[in-house]
DNA sequence: ATGTCC
């Protein structure tokens, strides 16, 4: 789906045919955020007749994003106000609950933007947005709780597929659809506790998977579509965000049944975790690392988390964003703008 | 990715 413009790991491309040649895989679809992963690549979407496949979905069953407008006014907006006030939510509301109203790690965030720029004007106003508010993204998932799912059933049954009709797929399922509800009520969890710090209310625009299983008919064939980093097109607005040095995008998907009716999640990584701080720590102080080209600022006590989700080790998302333009895929809504990300405030 | 991990 990409174009000439977006960067693709040659290893991504690998691990894509690897997944291709899967047992009763039908088709598989590559999106221009698409990055190597374990085993099988991230920001894929991957339709199978039969057999279920619980590792192309991987630990974080139900991760996703979320977006609130709030009510803070960009007007005489204080960023040294909200970062003194945001607090630290590093702590779940309920112990033994799978860290529930938590972010989580890795590329997890909780991040307050401004609308930079109205692409659809009719679009912005028949959703009541407005420009004049800071927004609230959330990326989060279903923490330790898919994390547990996923390790329980590798433990049972390995890599292989399974059968529909099986128990051991029917049980999967089933706690799938559990961690589905978790990942997206998690998301709510954060905002709530991050609009109390703050002081605000906030009211939710979208809260949409990007790792998950749904039965769909494809092209007159009915099967399961796996998608891994992969946002639906079939489930009304959805945010594409860039690194956090970068911007989002609000879209409006267009129908592409013939590509799974998928869209990128993000701007897909370009450098490994495990290379990033050797690549960055002599070139730029912790306190340049928490400042962006555009004006944002970082909250992460955690110094490796800080290197390993520098916006250096993202491609561009104006590159994912343009294929998915180009290819006629989405309508952008609007562009954003980080202001202030939450990451953590615990310690390394 | 992970109530992470020695």
């Amino acid at each position: 789906m990409a174009s000439k413009n977006t960067w693709i790991d040659g290893l991504a491309i690998e691990q894509l045919f690897t997944t291709a040649n899967l047992p009763d895989m039908v088709k598989v679809v590559g999106m221009p955020d698409l990055h190597p992963g374990q085993g099988y690549p991230i920001g894929a979407a991957y339709f199978s007749a039969d057999l279920i496949y619980p590792s192309l979905i991987g630990s974080d069953i139900g991760c996703g994003m979320a977006l609130w407008q709030t009510e803070i006014p960009l007007a005489k907006l204080s960023i040294d106000k909200l970062e003194r006030r945001i607090g630290n939510i590093d702590q779940p509301i309920t112990r033994g609950k799978y860290n529930l109203g938590t972010i989580g790690g890795g590329n997890h965030f909780a991040e307050l933007q401004k609308v930079s720029e109205i692409y659809d004007h009719d679009l912005f106003a028949q959703y009541q947005l407005s420009n004049k508010n800071l927004f609230l993204l959330v990326h989060s998932g279903s923490r330790g709780l898919g994390h547990a799912i996923l390790q329980q059933h590798v433990a049972k049954f390995g890599e292989k597929g399974l059968a529909q009709a099986s128990p051991e797929a029917q049980t999967y399922l089933e706690k799938h659809n559990n961690a589905l509800d978790f990942a997206h009520y998690n998301r709510q969890t954060v905002a709530e506790r991050l609009f109390d710090n703050l002081n605000t209310t906030g009211r939710e625009i979208l809260n949409v998977h990007h790792n998950f299983l749904e039965r769909v008919n494809d092209e007159g064939q009915q099967g399961w579509l796996h998608r891994k980093g992969a946002s639906p097109a079939t489930a009304g607005l959805v945010i594409i965000p860039g690194s956090r040095g970068d911007y989002s995008y609000l879209v409006n998907p267009i129908a592409n049944a013939d590509l799974l009716s998928s869209l990128a999640h993000g701007a897909g990584r370009k450098w490994r975790r495990a290379d990033c701080k050797a690549k960055l720590e002599n070139r730029y102080s912790t306190d340049q690392m928490l400042r962006t080209k555009l004006g944002g600022r970082i909250i992460c006590e955690d110094r490796d988390l800080v290197y390993e989700e520098a916006p250096q080790a993202y491609k561009s998302i104006d590159s994912v964003i343009e294929s998915m333009q180009q290819a006629g895929l989405i309508q952008i809504v609007a562009q954003l703008t980080p202001v202030l990300t939450y990451k953590t405030q615990g310690g390394d």
